[in-house]
DNA sequence: CGAAAACGGAGAGCCGAGCTCCGGTTCGTG
DNA sequence: CACGAACCGGAGCTCGGCTCTCCGTTTTCG
């Protein structure tokens, strides 16, 4: 909106100085290496001191975090994104969508930051919310076509799966530094809880319109952030 | 081990002057609103203001939290072992198992300060840790009693459950002020996944061992704390 | 009534995070 | 190579939030 060659320097308006431009992409990559590792609450000094810089060569280059985390998250998230339209042209719909659970969730777990992006409210909220906006009818459509080969089990509904993710999220958390593969063995035992099959444990709770998950996003502080 | 009648005021030493029992009382009361409704990681000030009484008062009750947060939480902690006590007198075992899980998460879900004891480590640690050294061998049984029975799948494990209690626990905290019942719609999810039946996905991490357990719950911070 | 006990809450001390500022360093141009 | 401009570094200031103390005031009770 406002600010100089800060972002996308590859074209900009004068080009850095050449310690500048080094110290710029320092900076990037650790930021990203941090965010992935340790999730989006680290302070502007670990980044600094990641990337064997000042803090204030930091704040000079990205005046504030949410610039440095939407530069760097961008592609990440529309990685989400192409997850789900790749899931819609699987042939097979229950492959199709316990694929997108798996492969979701499993970039989640490989970035934190990313998780605490997508799962919470606060810093990209521009860029991510318009992402779910994108996300929704895909993955509407995912469980309807699961449904529809009679696969899935019929009442469940798109709004449910975010909420897996929340789940699972929580385990990623929970056994991080135990055996970071644990999510796979629930993800297993939902995804049985997923098909289609007698008995069905009825689902007493209603389920959760989109303004809901919305508004629980908000609300929603995972760790620190 | 070396506090005065500080803890158990009923048979003390010398009885405390009047008001001085009275805004015990009233502490106490407050303390255990405000842990249940807002977790543990509340300041000593919003007990003192929740129970009318200055800060002053409060600390020289208890003079720390942990104190504080021991005295109310045995008898809460007592009431989950005595859950898997009754899960386990339960004649089927497959509805003993999943009514334990279904009350096991009321309870916490009606008690963001119990849920946050449990699931974490860093408080009543002593007592905590003893607790789930009670649970464990019952937990266990519910397990190997569901199985033998033919109804809960062959791949599970005791350490299991506490993992779909941190799953549960992660959706609790989501759907908090959004509609807090939404924890059953997963949790019966989950409880079909957990049935014996083809296909079964198999669950391609390993069980944690439960000292994986025990190491989790220490990196672990759910919210703040 | 008066001493002892208890109260209240302002504020001192602390901590962690964000951010600034300026003496020193590096660049690159004349 | 010399010099000004651009840039660096990181000590330290600010700020908000929390814990805990201290003492003038109030309450209890013999």
């Amino acid at each position: 909106m406002s600010s100089p060659d800060v972002t996308w320097g590859c074209g900009g308006e004068r080009p850095l100085r050449r310690d500048a431009e080094r110290n710029r992409r320092r900076i990037l990559e650790a930021a990203r290496e941090v965010f992935a590792e340790r999730g989006l609450g680290v302070t502007m000094d670990d980044i600094a001191d990641h990337a064997d810089v000042g803090v204030g060569t930091v704040y000079r280059r990205f005046p504030e975090k949410e610039a440095l985390i939407e530069a760097l998250f961008e592609e990440r998230v529309e990685e989400l994104v192409s997850l789900a339209q790749e899931a819609m042209a699987e042939d097979d719909p229950w492959d199709a969508l316990v694929g997108f659970l798996e492969r979701g969730q499993a970039l989640q777990a490989s970035n934190r930051g990313l998780k605490e992006l997508v799962l919470s409210t606060g810093y990209g909220r521009e860029r991510v919310a318009c992402m779910r906006d994108r996300m929704a009818p895909l993955v509407h459509g995912l469980v309807e076509r699961a449904q529809a080969s009679g696969q899935l089990r019929p009442d469940i509904v798109g709004t449910d799966l975010p909420l897996i993710q929340v789940m699972l999220g929580g385990i990623v958390d929970f056994t991080r530094d135990v055996d970071p593969d644990t999510w796979r063995r629930m993800l297993a035992i939902i995804v049985d809880g997923l098909r289609a099959r007698e008995p069905l444990t009825p689902l007493e709770a209603p389920a959760l319109d989109p303004s809901q998950v919305e508004q629980a996003m908000h609300g929603w502080k995972p760790l620190r952030c």
